[in-house]
DNA sequence: CATATTTAAGAATGCATATTCTTTAATTCA
DNA sequence: TGAATTAAAGAATATGCATTCTTAAATATG
């Protein structure tokens, strides 16, 4: 009986994100949600809540997207090549299309909202959490192989991967060239 | 003939680059200021101009101050003892008074506006720059007393810091404990 | 075919914001 | 002492914002 919806959730969802993703919470209206997604005012209140649940919404399905980086760590190979293509793609998309320089949703988010909201920081933190024991979890499998040298620990060295990602995102939107990313990298996984 | 100014302008700048540091550009609002600062809204803009040129006084207030930690690498000691020092000033600047976690007011700022502001990215580029080339004199310094070892370049070496600089500013306001922080200057410094 | 039900469209509301204007107060120099 | 000049105070303006309300449209089932 209902009349059926005339524009595609996910898609209006992903939009979103970019458009939250690249100007961040404050600086995007709910017009400019409105225009970029060609979804009506009412229409985005009734699927999506409030201005606050819809950026939420954006940000879970950023997270979700972005482990699926983390398979490059699964695949064969040396695990110090390993970690230079996953750190090559983080810089791609830190750098966005056309230079766009977004950076990264969830660091940008930490950055604008994470010592104000509290709701906002347990996410921001679970998911920090989450990239390091990812980061573990891999430099577990390269140690059984003998494949690390160092005296570090695992948890230490996750924890460094960790904030040279985050660094990286921030260098992305400082920097101009490419270059000054990519030097960072190398020197960081000299270590390994 | 004028009428003394009864605020210290000054004082006013500090108060005013505070509350920008901790909130961001567009979370501040002038009512905030008016506030924060105890000056009158008039007083303000006859001053200091519209919010925009206030907030760029104040980041260059800041730059002006943040330069100050460097001479903490100019002190005599080894030279990683000194990064040590140096990046612990910084992990405790981060966090701020009675974890606040301001982090960094220019890093802060390079990642709210500094992909869509074009006047703020030249001063947030320039910054970058001056800081990656004060660890370069740093590490010159070093390389001729022959207190580095590894087999990078200085221009790579001073890159890596400024990121892993960046890195910290970013765990500061995401993960919740200096321990985070404190591993991972420790895995980079032992890469000098 | 008609009614129930959900979506879409657009107008409307109320509040926060940045900025300016007008009036009043405090000085200094003639 | 008084006119000129600058600061402070407070009101006022206009714009943008998030959010809601009312009305029209489209479908499915009886």
């Amino acid at each position: 009986m209902p009349r059926p919806r005339e524009f595609d959730q996910e898609l209006a969802l992903d939009k979103a994100m970019e458009l939250f993703w690249s100007k961040g919470y404050e600086r995007t209206s709910i017009q400019d949600l409105v225009d970029h997604t060609g979804v009506h005012r009412g229409s985005l209140y009734d699927t999506f809540g409030d201005k606050n649940q819809f950026f939420l919404s954006c940000l879970d399905r950023f997270r979700q997207k972005s482990y699926q980086r983390f398979k490059i760590l699964e695949e064969p190979g040396e695990p110090k090549e390993l970690l230079t293509r996953y750190f090559d793609a983080i810089i791609d998309n830190a750098l966005g299309p056309d230079s766009s320089r977004r950076g990264c949703f969830i660091a940008n988010t930490a950055m604008e909202l994470g010592a104000i909201e509290p709701t906002i920081s347990t996410r921001i933190e679970a998911y920090s959490v989450d990239i390091e024991s990812r980061f573990y979890d891999f430099l577990l499998q390269a140690q059984k192989q003998n494949k690390l040298r160092g005296k570090h620990t695992l948890r230490e060295l996750s924890r460094f991967l960790v904030t040279l990602r985050s660094g990286l995102y921030v260098m992305a939107k400082t920097a101009p060239d490419r270059q000054m990313l990519q030097d960072s990298v190398n020197v960081a996984l000299a270590l390994l």
